[in-house]
DNA sequence: CACTTGAAGTTCAGTGAATGAACCGAAGCG
DNA sequence: CGCTTCGGTTCATTCACTGAACTTCAAGTG
């Protein structure tokens, strides 16, 4: 289709990649995602979007092969990144850390940190501490400065004590 | 607006960057403006885009701080990457090289080089010869094993030779 | 067993953004 | 003066997003 999808002029990797996450709302799926968010409900209400989207995304995620969709119990599903979604942490990351630097006057709202070496991540995505890019298994997520606690969602509150990204948050029981 | 700008219930840096370099377009937008094209014909020929969507882009972002717009000829205009447009480098970077991985059978359409080490970038942007996450301004792009030089204008053509991110290509005389 | 609840969608009318083609005004050129 | 180029704007059409209502199935409750 002509909107949001297709660049397909461009002989260019990231218009390839925009084509896979470069409509509204798929970053922030992901970013969900990376913060163990998985379940549909959880995620549409963190995200605060039409139920009609969260389908659309989740799906084309699905057929792109970024997210895994596995049934919990019957009818119940839940979504995880793949190991090519999860390739796609430096990208959220320098963006995140792109719009602190933008539009951040009270500092960071959230704080990543290399658990292994308990040091806070630096440009790229590198720990300065052993001056690797980590991969996100690694990665504790934490509120920083900048952070509102002003939501009142399961997830927004799970998200408030310090958590390592990829392992679910709100698991029932 | 409700489509595709705001992202307001979000307390989010990732949110926050999306509102601005979010919307259709303005990643490639940016993309055009790291390889030293500058002039409102070129990019709208390169980019294959309407008009009317790239002057609404090209003010956003302006407005925005991440561009300057400034008049090299009475009634013509050039556009730059400020300071600010600069740091969204890593997540250009990372952004691409994700989508060599994801799709690119022939290897990487294009390879970044830190000029100084004659080094290709690795993950995160870095530079395996110095170990920094080097400026544009020290980063040579050239086509890659996957390139395919079947575009005609004069962006596309003058962009198949080795090239210094963010020096104008394409200047007249 | 009937009744309710909740998860995970689907459907649909209304709205707003993207598209591409046409149009426009100012500057430069011969 | 006529022609072209640049850098737009205007406009009808198309298409995606929105929010609300509706649906279906499974599980839990009395």
């Amino acid at each position: 289709m002509a909107l949001g999808r297709d660049y397909e002029k461009q002989n260019c990797s990231l218009a390839r990649a925009l084509e896979v996450i470069g409509e509204r709302w798929t970053i922030l799926v992901l970013r969900d995602l990376f913060y163990g968010i998985h379940r549909f409900t959880d995620l549409q209400a963190h995200l605060d979007i039409p139920r009609a989207v969260l389908t659309d995304r989740l799906t084309r995620l699905t057929a792109e092969g970024v997210v895994r969709r596995s049934e919990y119990q019957r009818g119940r599903y839940e979504y995880s990144l793949t190991a090519h979604g999860r390739e796609l942490w430096p990208a959220l990351f320098a963006l995140s850390q792109w719009g602190d630097r933008h539009n951040a006057p009270e500092g960071p709202r959230r704080l990543f940190s290399h658990a292994p070496c308990a040091t806070d991540l630096a440009a790229g995505g590198m720990c300065p501490g052993c001056g690797t890019v980590p991969a996100p298994e690694e990665i504790d997520v934490r509120p920083g400065p900048g952070a509102r606690p002003d939501r009142t969602d399961a997830a927004s509150v799970a998200l408030r004590s310090r958590h390592r990204l990829l392992t679910p948050l709100l698991t029932d029981a």
